[in-house]
DNA sequence: CCGAGACCGCGTACAAGGTACCCAGTGGAG
DNA sequence: CTCCACTGGGTACCTTGTACGCGGTCTCGG
């Protein structure tokens, strides 16, 4: 770990053509741990549990990968893939940049742990490094490139922000075995403390007159998402106007 | 743990008035475990470091904390409380703001290890509830409740997304134990070889033109913020125009 | 004033988990 | 054919959270 031996685990070759062919692959390991991530949680996917899964000794992981922190990165990378951002500079900045967070949520929720990792600029795995191509593209030609960066990082971190939310509840509630109704019911006695002390009012406001809260995810999520694009697009210079910017 | 004995952190007493008196207390315990963890990361708060911290036996913990989960809701709530947002409703709305932003990143970078902590939502600690009072009156008069909870959400998540990536810049290199320049220097043949390659030409836009990563911390943080702020002042009834809105 | 019993500090012990080390077998290079 | 870098993987060690139980202490009901 000394700083002449580092390389990037994306510089790292997987394979020597030296001895004998290897029976696993980074690509099964990262997928099995990816599988027992979504299903039970970061913390269930052990080297152990990885071996078991893909019917490997849990030491022949380490022939694969050069620690669990790697995989962890492999694993964050492949599940930015998903995203499909093929279709992406399409004309229509509005429309893509929907469709982009539409995508990042959707992944998040299906990957619910990628919250828990850390993320470092210099991990530019080859998945993430296509998605900035083709998410940046899309304001490329409308913004100078520090601009687009903002606005980009704007966007992120509200698709982020707001899916973490999401995350962390359910995950608390899936953690309590309730039910959700359940599970609101069980922090009422505490709230209501909250309440009837009369020394929150705004917190008070919150919970008797506010109705987001009671939105589902979809139109919470969709309404954040417009406040933020419209946001962007007060930023872009008049010509960039998008046809939909009319809901 | 089942559902019928669930009570909120903040709703167990931290004693009762029977038996010896304690030696520590929850506020020592957690004191402690925020001072490991600034110093050395969260993961090397662990429960005998915090006992030796205090000199006190590892399972005496346990009399004052149910588990080593929720001494870190202890931590998160605690240092929650260090953001100042006593003079708060001033009346100047970006004034506030813009301190409330300002003191929530300098928390943050104090204590880097916050952006490990899963928050949700039934969690509101004291110091939390207090912040919100606060916070969320300042925009209280001007718009309806549930804009405001956009609004205060869409700063929240730009500060805490910022910080997120200088914590974990930061992070990285401390553990690489490089300078800054030396850190950054050795991702350089990875970028060289991306640069090159010519797949990527708005990567290497970015590394090529960008100026605003060359930016201090600092200015970023003020540029990022200037944004958002003054798409919070965009959606303000125009009479709540604050007076600093030029600059 | 005196048990009783709830509460204290804490030592012991155990179940995971990450991974260093080692060994036997394998198959391409010379 | 020989060599040896490579493979799979078993064993073992260290660290971590925490269940359990013991002996001492303090408050309260009588």
């Amino acid at each position: 770990m000394t700083e002449a031996e580092y390389v990037s685990i994306w510089m790292r070759p997987e394979r020597s053509a030296y001895g004998p062919k290897p029976v696993h692959s980074r690509a099964k390991i990262t997928a099995a741990a990816v599988r027992i991530a979504d299903a039970e949680g970061l913390e269930a996917a052990t080297m152990r549990r990885i071996a078991a899964e893909i019917g490997a000794g849990v030491m022949s992981l380490y022939r694969y990968v050069p620690s669990r922190e790697d995989l962890v990165e492999l694993m964050a990378d492949q599940v930015l893939g998903e995203i499909d951002v093929t279709a992406m500079p399409s004309g229509d900045w509005r429309t893509d940049l929907t469709r982009y967070a539409g995508g990042l949520r959707a992944m998040w929720l299906r990957h619910p742990w990628i919250a828990t990792v850390q993320r470092s600029l210099p991990s530019f795995g080859p998945n993430q490094l296509l998605l900035v191509e083709r998410l940046m593209g899309v304001l490329d030609a409308l913004v100078p490139i520090d601009e687009n960066l903002g606005l980009v990082a704007l966007l992120n971190s509200h698709v982020e922000s707001t899916v973490r939310e999401e995350i962390s509840t359910a995950r608390e509630i899936h953690r309590s075995g309730l039910s959700e109704s359940e599970w609101m019911a069980r922090s009422y006695p505490y709230i209501d403390r909250l309440v009837k002390s009369g020394e929150y009012p705004i917190f008070t406001k919150i919970v008797t007159e506010a109705r987001q809260p009671h939105l589902s995810r979809e139109d919470q999520f969709r309404l954040g998402l417009k406040r933020v694009l419209d946001c962007i697009a007060a930023a872009l210079p008049a010509t960039a106007e998008s046809p939909m910017s009319a809901h």
